[in-house]
DNA sequence: TTGGAATGTCAACAACACTGACATAAACTG
DNA sequence: CAGTTTATGTCAGTGTTGTTGACATTCCAA
């Protein structure tokens, strides 16, 4: 490449952080950090023979209350016997309502009581925890990059869900 | 807060992005990403009946020839049994072979077979396609931060594991 | 009224993790 | 050498989370 490299620049860096080698860091940065973003949940959830999945209901709902279910299943990306099962058990053990809709009848609405309240906030704060000190080490501008690179990481539909949460 | 805050520039920034909307917001694209980052091998995986865990113990393989089942288990972070499940599909299905150790007879290292490696690169370069159309949208400096934060967001031992591969 | 959408339930199954127990062989240690 | 530890494998049981398929109910809408 005659025309323009000059090999310290923004221009050769740009041409070796495609290298394959490169590209298998970050997938194996992605596996081990996404084991430790899910670690201080898990560990709180499996005293209460609770799951992830537990979880992530949890916070969808505390984060949209009155979301139907199916607009939940369109966010996990589960199907509805998957979802039902889990809510089943947070409805019996108290920590969801489902509430009939009102203009439309067919349509369960769903709130975190506030027992199902607090585990949310249990779950987020040591999750949030984590994260606060991963942003603090990393700083500011990795933060805008972490995001930047996440969202372009994601598929079409689950951008539009999570844009729709950032509203 | 009378002192030195401009409002607009780094300053600014530093103090907000450590509000709770924020943390949430990395939270939540964490957990979309992450989908979006198993997504292609998935699909992959799912014509065979294999899952995830086959792929996680293949990619190792391949990253480190002749690896024990003792450090594969420090690195995937899972039970023996759960390992031992999967390793013996892929010996028998012929995708990796399993060679006494010389100096420590007790040791088995791990191989992938041409057949292992051929189905190592079908998913890698799924997940590498992703990966690097990732980085392309997000631009150089977006990765940098992109791995400083996931790296912060590591345990200790998982931090080291992966400073391991990176010799 | 017929059709479709939203929801729920039941059954069966698979992947993947766990614990606990036990076996074997090899290596280390006193 | 005897005893212990280490590395590995295996069997049995259990739990969470996901899947498909089938079927029922309720209600809106054409």
């Amino acid at each position: 490449m005659p025309e323009g490299r000059t090999g310290q620049g923004y221009s050769g860096e740009s041409l070796l952080f495609l290298t394959d080698e490169q590209l298998r860091q970050g997938i194996e940065a992605m596996f081990f950090a996404y084991r430790g973003f899910t670690a201080d949940p898990d560990r709180i959830l499996a005293e209460m023979s609770y799951g992830r999945a537990h979880h992530r209901a949890i916070h969808f709902i505390n984060r949209s209350p009155g979301t139907t279910v199916n607009n939940l299943l369109s966010i996990l990306g589960v199907t509805k016997q998957s979802l039902n099962r889990v809510l089943r058990t947070l409805i019996g053990d108290g920590l969801v309502i489902s509430k009939v809709g009102e203009l439309d009848k067919r349509e369960r609405h769903l709130y975190l009581t506030d027992q199902g309240a607090a585990l949310e906030a249990t779950l987020s704060d040591a999750q949030r925890a984590r994260m606060r000190a991963a942003y603090k080490d990393a700083g500011p501008e990795a933060v805008q990059g972490f995001k930047k690179v996440l969202e372009a990481m994601m598929d079409a539909d689950m951008r539009r869900a999570y844009a729709k949460l950032r509203d």
